[in-house]
DNA sequence: AAAAGTATGTTGAATTTTCAACAAAATCGG
DNA sequence: CCGATTTTGTTGAAAATTCAACATACTTTT
């Protein structure tokens, strides 16, 4: 495990836990570390939803696919992020949404039960863990708002200003790339890929923007 | 305090906190009770998020109302149920969201650090509480998750008997009221009002439900 | 370097939503 | 109980989205 610590200090789930506390606790949790090749499901929909996830390597995309084929993508994860733990937290039956690797990754998955629950061992960090998790899903929570200011939007040229205004200031520049491509960052905003592009086409002939694949640059 | 004493037991904030603990604790916490007429605001956006609400009676509506006038409901809490949680324990400045009183309303406002960060004290019931109010988080994602799967649907149509279908699952009937009045139910599908009532007309000519009022029935 | 596959942009037609305006029904206040 | 106000339903026109089909650009593989 000792290769990992470095994104693990980054993980907000581990703030505050001391370098040399992190290896037994680790063992104590029943932490094991999976790989994935590109485009293999880490959980699927429906699922029974008992680990945690945290991206070690690679990167890890939460979505859900409607009926009809809609895919709709929640979120994109990276080194050291958390991913499923509302639904481990919450100690729901399944999972709604799908997990997939958009690359090689690797990907540590703790039983949220063993964090939840004092061991046997009385490691007495359990309670930093769950203000940690508490902490992260209070910040999830922000991560939903946004989102849901950028869908309610009405029209598809909204939702996408409204987006990229996010993210500039996020990075606090106008110029930034985001984590998508075309088709994703359609998924994302809930519309049309083909008018999307349209209505990216148009902005750039109006002069709001520039972008040249995953670059935008607001003017 | 003690004419609340039988909705704060059913409030998951205090799950598992003995009878006798809980006026002591509630004096320890600071917390406070205020009164609100209809239609008065308890939280504003662009607030401070300090305090965590805990309906006592009444009804709260959570909203977000954007640049073009567009209102967006996020939710409606009634007696026992928390809101505002999330933004007081990510300790974000301030909230992206309205909070206002639907009729005349009693709201209990916590200070979130007084839960957070243990008091002088000692008073033990700490780690309860910041695992109730992790608990908490937890399903509220849910709830996210939840309005997130019947917004991303394209048309009013789906996005609407989507949100039947969970109400009828939830009550375990096809015959159940809904929380909303018609022009709520749209800001909360965020689809336009007059089109809404179209739709519901023509699914009832169509044989697929029927309603008066808040009252549904899914055929 | 060519071929195959993937991603992006473009277009027009069909569908759907929004918007505004109004009528009817229900509710509220005195 | 009546008048005033609010809510709901209806309609048609304008605007926007979706959908399908295709052209072009870019990547990857062999």
């Amino acid at each position: 495990m000792k290769k990992f610590f470095n994104v693990l200090k980054k993980c907000p789930l581990f703030f505050n836990i001391a370098d040399n506390d992190l290896d037994r606790m680790l063992h104590c949790l029943g932490a094991k570390v999976v790989s994935f090749d590109k485009k293999y499901s880490v959980f699927t929909e429906g699922s029974s939803a008992k680990h945690i996830g945290i991206v070690l390597s690679g990167k890890v995309q939460m979505t859900r696919t409607d009926y009809y084929g809609n895919r709709s993508i929640i979120s994109n994860a990276t080194a050291g992020e958390i991913f499923g733990e509302a639904f481990a937290c919450a100690e729901v039956g399944s999972i709604p949404v799908s997990a997939i690797s958009l690359e090689p990754s690797e990907v540590m998955l703790i039983e949220c039960s063993h964090i939840l629950h004092t061991c046997t061992n009385n490691c007495g960090f359990h309670q930093q863990l769950i203000f940690n998790l508490m902490k992260e899903l209070a910040t999830k929570t922000l991560v939903f708002h946004q989102k849901l200011e950028i869908t309610s939007k009405r029209t598809t040229r909204e939702k996408l200003m409204t987006y990229l205004s996010i993210c500039a200031k996020q990075v606090g520049s106008d110029s930034f790339d985001i984590p998508f491509d075309r088709q994703e960052l359609a998924d994302y905003l809930e519309v049309d890929r083909s008018g999307l592009s349209a209505e990216i086409s148009k902005l750039r002939a109006q002069g709001v923007l520039e972008t040249t694949k995953k670059h935008f640059e607001l003017l």
